[in-house]
DNA sequence: CAAAAAAATGACTACCTGGTCATATTAGTA
DNA sequence: TACTAATATGACCAGGTAGTCATTTTTTTG
């Protein structure tokens, strides 16, 4: 976590600190990620991020917290229970996610490139805890689901909610696989990761959901 | 691909030195994997490395063309035509791989750890260009499918064929997930991937087709 | 304004890598 | 045996990194 002397940053400087550093972190891997450059770019001294953060890690992990806070602003003011089956609220989410990655290009551009920031060797386990605590949400969700008798109960909810979770990762990869977004060129423009392709977006989401509904509905 | 001086190294030394490197790039990212380490595991000098090969690169292309003629060797013995559904002739290819990893453990790991090898930075490419190519191949036999009237054709190939090759991964990453293989622990003891596992593995598979059955056949 | 506290600095360390190449060794041949 | 061709060698190069810390600069305070 920060010390105290980041803390005390004038609020336009720290801002252009945690700017810079979103968009390092978004466009390369954890071990890619080079604090030499930054500073060059932020003119500012190495030795600096050293006095506002222990390590590279101890940085991310304060960037990663804001991002996640930030983002469940936006989701967690939507609630399963308001919704008629899993699949509306699961698409909402997406709904929600676009909003917030509108309104909040660099930190969406973050948490977009995550899974594969966290793939450098140095993060690995913090991936595997990462990815444990995505599984076991799913996993908590398809078991709510199950007991409303809304997912079939004949499948372990462990592998119901991996599935789940990598379902979830396959829509967000098949955007850039196919081409229709392009995180590295949008995050130039200071656009959002999903500009200007937020119905395509949706349109995946809803084929997604159509795909595999029949998978985990109980019939 | 190997230089003259690669081919001509007796059929032992050869054998060593590839068995080696398969062991590295099977425990490793392709960054982070060590020539410099490997070598001093040989007891040869870095420099037989750039006399047998052009680059890192040039011996890891090597290594993998090797690994998949021996897999297809196994797999390529079964054809979908001789199989009632599609499922029963994905069921049977885990079947032989499993075989395939039986009797070719280093081989195995090698490509067991494919995907998380090329999530290196200098291999970006490279994996786009095979995740590319596997994704096609899935294509292919979701649009063969769909012609014999057995896949729904409600949805686009690209997002079916995009699906049926992350759930492949799926599979091979609940395994490593839920604890039930430890490949790092396994190449160790020259153990095979799946070494007293393959009836989980098989469970495991059994119980992804009972799941996404539904997703893809068309009711 | 002076003293003290806080913040910024950047040269430096320790460490790692892939790849090169002139030289030495070994093997093949006549 | 003597010459040649093939092979093996390892010191060395260029390039990169995260992190340190004594020193300087800036800000705050009394």
């Amino acid at each position: 976590m920060p010390k105290q002397t980041f803390l005390n940053l004038e609020e336009g400087k720290r801002k252009q600190f945690v700017d810079a550093f979103l968009r390092e972190f978004s466009i390369k891997t954890f071990d890619e990620a080079s604090i030499t450059e930054v500073v060059k770019l932020l003119g500012i001294a190495k030795g600096s991020v050293y006095q506002y953060f222990e390590s590279k890690l101890d940085l991310f992990l304060f960037l990663l917290q804001e991002c996640v806070a930030v983002k469940m602003k936006y989701v967690a003011t939507i609630e399963r229970k308001d919704y008629a089956d899993f699949w509306m609220y699961f698409r909402d989410l997406y709904v929600y996610g676009v909003q917030f990655d509108e309104e909040n290009p660099l930190q969406s551009h973050f948490l977009h490139n995550l899974v594969n920031n966290l793939n450098s060797p140095s993060t690995k386990e913090l991936y595997k805890e990462l990815e444990g605590q995505s599984v076991l949400a799913f996993e908590a969700m398809a078991k709510k689901e199950m007991e409303l008798g809304l997912f079939r109960d004949d499948i372990p909810t462990q592998t119901i909610g991996f599935l789940l979770y990598k379902i979830g990762v396959s829509i967000q990869e098949e955007m850039e696989y196919s081409g229709a977004i392009n995180p590295k060129e949008s995050i130039q423009n200071n656009s959002p990761v999903y500009q200007g392709k937020q119905e395509t977006l949706l349109k995946l989401v809803d084929q997604y959901i159509q795909l595999v509904k029949p998978a985990f509905d109980k019939q």
